[in-house]
This record gives C-alpha cells, structure tokens and sequence, in this order.
RNA sequence: GGUCGCUUAGCUCAGUUGGUUAGAGCACUGCAUUCACAUUGCAGGGGUCGGUGGUUCGAGUCCACCAGCGACCACCA
C-alpha cells in the first residue's frame, strides 16, 4: 500500500476482529506452536499466568477489561521477550451467582421456581444459560484482544476439573481434614442454602430495640421473634450488679408463652457496658450464643423453620413470617408488661446473601466443613492448613503480593479464618462425592439389628453395587476455582507435561475484591495438594469506578461497556485508560475525556506510522548511524526508554511504563525528532526508532501496533505479535550508564549542599557546615567517597574551629557522616571553584573517553560542569554579600 | 470496636529504595497551522504536596500526633 492512501484517521473496526482472527490462526498464543516455529526457544524460561475465569452468569464488565488489559500486557512482553508464555483461559460456573440468576429468570418469566423442575431438568436450563453466557464472555475476550490460549480452555465445571475437584475432595476427607458436623451455619430461606461467612455482605438498617423484661433481669434484643426458647440468662462474671446471682441457679419468670425457668450463666464473652449486661441466648439462631452454648454444653431449640417461618415451638405464631411474628410478639409482650423500653432509631448490621439471595438466618445444620485449625503431619511437624496458607506469604515466603499492604490484610483474613463450609443445597455446582446406603441384608431388607446407622461411602467415583445414594449438596464455588492454577494443567496427573512445566504459575492478576474468597483459597489447596504456592506473584487491582468515583452500577446509569467504548474508539484505546495513571489495589476512576484522550494517542501514532510511511529506508534492525545531535539525542533517549519500559513491566509498573512511554512517543519523537527529521532527514533512524516504540506499544495497544506493522512493514517478522522485544546490548549499556549518571548526579549533590550551608557571622566571620557522605545517602561507590573526601579535606584546610561533633555516627553503621564546621576565605573558596571547576570538565572529559558511549557523555558530565559553574556564581554572589556585609559593621 | 488506606494544579491521578527546578491527562489563556496528524502544533498560567511537630546535609517520600474521607473485617445481644 502507499502511504498517500492510507486512511488519515486509523479505524479500529477496520482492523481489530481481522488481526485477532489473523493472531489466533497463527497458533502462537500456544507455546508450543511458538516454539515449533521458532519464536520461542526449546529451553526458555516459562512464564505462566491463568486467567481469573469469568463468572458465567452474563457479561464481561470494566473490571473485566481492566483485568484482561493487565494481564495481556504483561504476556504479550513476556511472549516478545521469548519466554514459554502460557495464558490459559477459562470460566466459573459460580454455583450459587449462577442458579440464583437463572432462578429469577424463570421466576419472572414462568412464574415457576425450581422445584417445579426435576433436578435434571433445571440443571438443563442453567447450563443452556451457561453455555449462552459462556459464549458472549469469549466473544469479548477476544474483542479486548487477549492472546490468551484457546486450545486449553478450561470450565470449572467441565469433565477434567470435575475429575481434580472430586480427587482433592476423597484427598482431604481421607487425611480427616474435611467432615460432616451440625454447627451453626449461614442458611438463606430464599435460595434454601448455606453460604460460607464470606459470602455474606453486612449492610445497616435501621430497626426497633427492645428492652425486656426478664424476670429480675431486663434483656435487650433487635429480634424477639428467636426468643421463645430462651432459658438462659448470660452475664460477665465481675459484673458487680449481678453478682447476687450464681452461676447455674434457677429462676421461674414469666416470658412469652407462659412460665418458665430460667438458668443463670456466667460467661466472659458479655459485654457488661452494652446495654444492662445481660443477655438471654438462641443458640440455634446466633453464631454467638452458639459458642457460649458450646462452651457451656447447653442445649438449643430450633425457632424458625429452613423456609424462613416459625415453628410449632412458637404456639400461636408457629408459621408466621419473621416480621409479622415480631410485630404480634411485642404486641403480645406489652399486654403482659414485659416491654420495658423501644429504641427506634437503632442501627445495626443486618446479614444479607451476596450472592443474590436473601436476608442470612443462622441456623444449626449438617454441613461439610473443612478443618482449617486441625493438626495433621507434613515432612515430620504438625501443621494446621492455616499455618500452610500463612507459610508463602510472610516474610522470605515465595509469594508477593502487590501492593504490598494486601499481605497485612490477608494474615488478619487468616487469623479470623473458622472452618469453611464447603456444602451447598443448591443444585448446580459440583456434587459431593460421597454416598450414603441404608444397611440391608443380602436380600436387601433394613437390618434391625442396625437400625438407624447409615453406611457412607467418599471416592472419586461412584461405588460399586445397588442401593448407594449420592449426597445431595454441591460443593461451594470456590472448591473448585481454589485448584484453578493446577486442574487447569493436568493435575491430578502429576506428570502431566503442562502441570511439570508451568506450575507454580508466574503472576496472579485479580481484582482485591476476592483476595479472600479466592486467592487465600488457592493458596490453601496448592500449599495443601502440592506442597509449593500456586503463584509467585499477586497483582492486585482496584475497581473500576466513574468519574465521579462511585462503583458503575447499572441503576445509577454510569457503567461503561467495554465492547461498546472498543466498538467505536477500539480496544486499545480503552486498555489504555484502564492502564494509565493507575496503580495496584487503588480503585480506577474511568471517564469519557480519559478513553478519548488515549483514542487521540492511538491516532497519534497511527499518523506518525503515515509520517513513517512516506520514508524509504533499509528495514535493518542494526542501529543507523547518528548523523546529527538530534539523532544522539534520539538514540540516547531510545536506550533510556527501552531500558525503562522494560525495567517497569519486570516490576509490573504498568501505569508507569505507559506514561513514560506516551511521553517520549509524543513529545520526544514525535514533536521534536520528526520536526527535526524534516530538515535533517535521517530516514535510517527515523524507521529504526520507529520500529522500537512500534514493539514497546505492542503489549500495551496490540492492534494499532499490529495495524501499523501489517502496513509498514518495518522488519521481516510476519507478526509484530511475536516480533522480538527490543532488548539488546545498548540496554545494558544503557543501565550501566544509567548508574554512572546517578553517581555523578550524586557528587553534583555533594557539592551543592556545601555551598547550600554558607552563612555570614555576625563576628565578621564566615562560617560554612560541611557535610557529606553517608553510605545510605551516597552509595557504596568509591569514587563517590573519594571525591567527597577531597571536598572535605578542604574544609580542615581552612578550618579554625576543630569541630566538636565532626564525626557523628547515626543508626550503627549504616549512616555516619562528617561534620565540620569552619572558617573560610571566601576569596580562596573562590579560587578553589575556580580550580574545581576545571577539575569537573576534566572529569566531563576522562569520563566521556572511558564509556565511549556518545549518546550518553555528551550529557551528564556537561552536567556536571554546568552545576559547578552555577555554584561558582552562587560562591561570587556570597562573596559579594559578604563584602557589603563587612564594610557596613567596620 | 479493630485493621488498612487516602488527602499532590480547577478536575482525575502518577511520583519505584529520601536527592538537581514536584509531573501527566483533561480543563484554561495566547499564538500557529495547505507541509503525517484539528483526534494537530508551539508557548504559557495554575501547587504553602491536608495540618503541626520530629529525624536528616536534604522530606511529597521516613516517624509521631491531629483533621477530613474511604474501604475491609468483627459476636455488641
């Protein structure tokens, strides 16, 4: 094509679905393709990183974007490094998000809920719901550009991680760190299932507190309709006022359905400033009083039933939805005088299903739980899974988290952690693999003389014979997303090829919201199943919020659609947003100007490409020639950048990466070295470096890139995909440099703060502090000592007063400097700049001689010379100061 | 109640281990523009880095306290 007919404004329509389709029929979103052609060597070093996989309940949404623009950065770099880089993707069946979702549906639209359906047959629907929603997430997937490796997708709830789910359960429940309790559970009436503790959202409500009276006691409760079975009256055991009562005495009182006795526990648990200091406990409706009944070994009654009503026990409410019985009750309770006081106005925490459901209501049931504080061996000590979960972390640990706070808030996670419930009573998810038969004989009648006992089975697969029955429960979601960086690769096939080459995986990029529920859990089951962390690396990312900075929601009318924002400004311009100026763990704020400012950008060098384009040019990749200063400039400046980009994406600083890139893509290059260009025309290099930041945005913005390189044409390689990240000798040159710079930046510093300290005595004397020299301040570098220790000789050349502190040594070793305070002539500090002035563009010119790099000498050394010409002026202006200042006291 | 974080230009935010004159985008002002790009260029204005103290030769950066905001966790019945 030539240049005059291309397009003056890029189209992302034009191109995006061509390149992507263009990528994945390459193959090289496969490692192994990449290294059959060559890209990749055999021997490579892997980087590895799985894909958060998508809830498939609907959509993808910005945080997804922002989770895939991170993570396809990152493995595009790797992949152009020549890195084994694997991206696998997949998705989550998410259980209880996705039948609650698909629940409503048929609610609304069949006026039907599930038990109008046989398991098989709602269990049909929701997966004809899965597989919709599963599609439409891979669709955008793709739109966003992710290279991620289609070959080995993955569902959480597909034949092979289903295989790995029910290993790690027969695993876990033969090592007897996985069993079956009655404990008081999260249930919710309306999905009719437990959730884990982690599930539940606490949101504030306002709603009436009772004062009752309680016999000699007065007891206050937000929920009287759970107190019909309360006999047990709790207090503090220093609780002065109520010290005339004992623990374990009996007291008749008069409560809701008639009289009844009452026992007096004392239990340190009890707040005695919180309202009276007494309390009465529900223990089958209270993860609390469930404790204290624990503790106690006090019994408890069940007050409201599983479908949110109450029982029989409540008499004439039996039945009665909870809020219509609390109405009646306090009705009931102010005839009989009980009521002693009703706050209105009182604020507390209502426990709600985040997953969709309802309003949580404690209850006592059989659940599967997972022992998180039970002793078991590994390698000769005892150990708890909540000690393996602490192990990687810590300090030295093999895991980093970023930013680094997040480690604080998962060891606080972790040391509030209970046994996680992993049982559900819902329908879609993983089944239990554990099977229950009723003993019979061998004609298959009950025995008798075995009544009662039930006969449990756990295996991966079903067990041999007649009459077995499955539990009915389903797994928790986060069971199976927890073995999501090994079942994806082959585990429990140990040998796996995949699982022996890339696992642990390299980085872990997720929003923080499920640092909990997830990350913790996968580093449970790879610490517990493989003895080594499932990741080396968590990236932590913010939500994305509007402008404003409130959560996108679709009710306040602000959410931004991804697809829509790529549709017509393209996807790169929208992974750009979501990557400049944001940093890990802090929230993203995404507005309208920040999309069309980096869609102007990707215009931008849409154009400079057309620039580019009209240029003839070798398509070489050995540097051209520096003809000109400006070319210099550009070449020095294209080290620095490489060498920074580069630096930041190793310490995943995408924000900083992109904003230094942008920087000297637009200001360096294209302002200034093209103008230049236009008198000086050095096509070679105009082409060379336009080839470099062409590969440097790759990652970043992959179809603009690619556009550009489809067109242009810039270098032999068929994909810029997999072209070679520009990383070659002038980088390490460039890094060396780099340090020689800061060294002599450092030694500018030296000097100045010397001069910065001058001040005139009023004893006609001028007085100068010196100070110089700490290993912390200044680096371990000799020639940084030695060229202080000459700044410091003469100071004791012209000093007077022997300093009494001039040597004071701070924190051990690690930060001692000199101090000398002194008289000193200002006309021979004059000559002495003089003199070190010459020194210092002598130094310029040794060093520029020793490093050979011209790029890099013809500035710092100038830089230095330029400083210490300043200071002379500076000295001169003091020395004039000083003058005025002596004639005018003589 | 506990924990963690935030406060930098009008707005949204960067600022890696303390180091030269604190930066970007958007917005604003003036000028320019047939020459890759008006989805443009050049020049410019705008900051007591929340406050007070401390450590340091040097603090936006480290420490203490205070103020405002936010998030998460939690058994206040």
């Amino acid at each position: 094509m030539e240049p005059t007919d291309i397009p003056k404004a890029y189209d992302p329509k034009e191109w995006e679905t061509k390149l992507y389709q263009k990528w994945e029929e390459s193959g090289f979103f496969n490692p192994d393709t990449c290294i059959e052609k060559g890209v990749t060597k055999t021997d490579a070093k892997t980087f590895s990183i799985v894909l958060p996989p998508p809830n498939v309940t609907g959509h993808l949404h910005a945080g997804h974007a922002a989770m895939l623009a991170v993570e396809d950065s990152i493995v595009r770099y790797h992949r152009m490094k020549g890195d084994r880089t694997l991206w696998i993707p997949g998705t989550d069946h998410a259980a209880i998000a996705t039948q609650s979702k698909v629940e409503s549906i048929i609610r609304k639209e069949e006026g039907k809920t599930r038990h109008d359906f046989t398991r098989g047959e709602f269990l049909d629907r929701v997966n004809r719901f899965a597989q919709d929603s599963h599609d439409r997430i891979t669709h955008q997937v793709r739109k966003m550009g992710s290279s991620v490796d289609w070959s080995r997708e993955a569902y959480t709830l597909d034949e092979k991680r289903s295989f790995a789910v029910r290993t790690a359960f027969k695993r876990l429940y033969d090592d007897g760190l996985i069993y079956q309790g009655d404990r008081i559970v999260n249930w919710d009436p309306e999905l009719q299932t437990t959730v884990s503790d982690d599930e539940i959202e606490r949101k504030e409500e306002k709603s009436p507190f009772y004062y009752l009276q309680y016999g000699p006691f007065v007891i206050s409760t937000s929920r009287p309709e759970t107190k019909f079975g309360d006999k047990y009256v709790v207090m503090h055991p220093n609780d002065e006022r109520y010290a005339e009562y004992i623990h374990g005495q009996k007291i008749s009182l008069e409560w809701i359905s008639g009289t009844i006795t009452a026992t007096v526990i004392k239990d340190e648990s009890v707040d005695p400033s919180f309202g009276t200091g007494v309390m009465t406990i529900t223990p089958w409706h209270d993860a609390v009083d469930f404790d204290i009944a624990e503790r106690h070994t006090l019994d408890g009654e069940q007050i409201i039933g599983f479908d949110g009503k109450l029982l029989p026990i409540a008499g004439p409410f039996s039945g009665l939805p909870i809020l219509e019985a609390r109405k009646k009750i306090i009705e009931l309770l102010t005839e009989k005088g009980l009521v002693v006081k009703i706050d209105e106005n009182y604020v507390h925490n209502i426990a709600t299903n985040s997953r969709g459901g309802g309003l949580i209501e404690p209850q006592i049931k059989k659940q599967w739980f997972i022992a998180v504080n039970k002793e078991f061996e590994r390698d000769g000590d005892m150990v708890t899974l909540k000690q393996l979960m602490r192990r990687p972390v810590r300090p030295g640990g093999e895991i980093t988290i970023l930013p680094k706070q997040f480690e604080k808030v998962y060891f606080h996670w972790i040391d509030n952690l209970r046994d996680w419930c992993i049982s559900r009573q819902i329908w879609f998810g993983h089944r239990i693999p554990v099977w229950y038969k009723k003993p019979t004989t061998d004609n298959g009648q009950l025995t008798t003389d075995r009544k009662g006992e039930i006969e449990m089975y756990c295996g991966v697969e079903a067990p041999e014979g007649d009459g077995w029955e499955q539990d009915p429960d389903t797994l928790d979601t986060w069971f199976s997303s927890g073995l999501w960086t090994f079942s994806t690769l082959g585990w429990p096939d140990e040998k796996a090829k995949d699982f022996v080459d890339y696992h642990p995986t390299s980085l872990l990029e997720t929003g923080y919201d499920i640092l909990f529920f997830w990350v913790a859990r996968m580093i449970l089951m790879s610490e517990y199943f493989l003895n080594t962390q499932p990741f080396d690396t968590v990236y932590l990312h913010g939500l994305v919020r509007d402008s404003q900075g409130r959560k996108m929601s679709k009710s306040l009318g602000n959410t931004i659609d991804p697809l829509d924002v790529s549709e017509v400004h393209g996807a790169d311009a929208m992974r750009l947003s979501l990557l400049s100026g944001t940093t890990p763990g802090n929230d993203i704020r995404l507005s309208d100007e920040k999309i069309l400012s980096m869609r102007n950008f990707t215009n931008k060098l849409w154009n400079l490409a057309r620039y580019v384009g009209t240029m003839s040019g070798d398509t070489g990749t050995a540097e051209p020639e520096a003809k000109s200063d400006a070319d210099k400039d550009l070449i020095q400046k294209l080290d620095t950048i490489v060498a920074s980009v580069t630096r930041h994406l190793d310490h995943y600083e995408l924000s900083m990466a992109v904003d230094e890139l942008r920087d000297f893509t637009w200001g360096d290059f294209a302002d200034w070295y093209v103008e230049t260009h236009k008198v000086e025309h050095n096509d070679a290099l105009l082409r060379y470096a336009f080839d470099i930041i062409i590969r440097l945005w790759h990652p970043f913005m992959p179809f603009v890139t690619e556009a550009i390189h489809q067109t242009l044409h810039l270098d032999e390689s068929e994909l810029l995909m997999v072209a070679k990240w520009p990383e070659n000798e002038n980088i390490r040159k460039t890094t060396a440099n780099e340090n020689r710079f800061a060294l002599v930046k450092n030694i500018i510093i030296g000097i100045r703060n010397v001069r910065a300290t001058y001040r005139i005595d009023p004893a006609k004397k001028l007085i100068v502090s010196a100070y110089g020299g700490s290993e912390k301040a200044f680096g371990e570098n000799e020639l940084v000592f030695k060229r202080l220790a000459r700044i410091s000789e003469i100071r004791h050349m012209d000093s007077q007063v022997p300093p009494k502190d001039s040597l004071r040594i701070q924190s051990g070793l690690l930060y001692a400097y000199l101090h000398i305070e002194g008289i000193i002539d200002i006309e021979a500090e004059r000559t002495r700049l003089g003199k070190e002035l010459a020194e210092a563009e002598k130094y310029a010119t040794s060093l520029e001689a020793k490093l050979g790099n011209p790029s890099f000498t013809d500035r710092a050394p100038v830089t230095v010379v330029a400083q210490t010409k300043a200071t002379l002026d500076e000295t001169n202006a003091k020395a004039d100061e000083l003058r005025s200042h002596l004639a005018s006291i003589s």
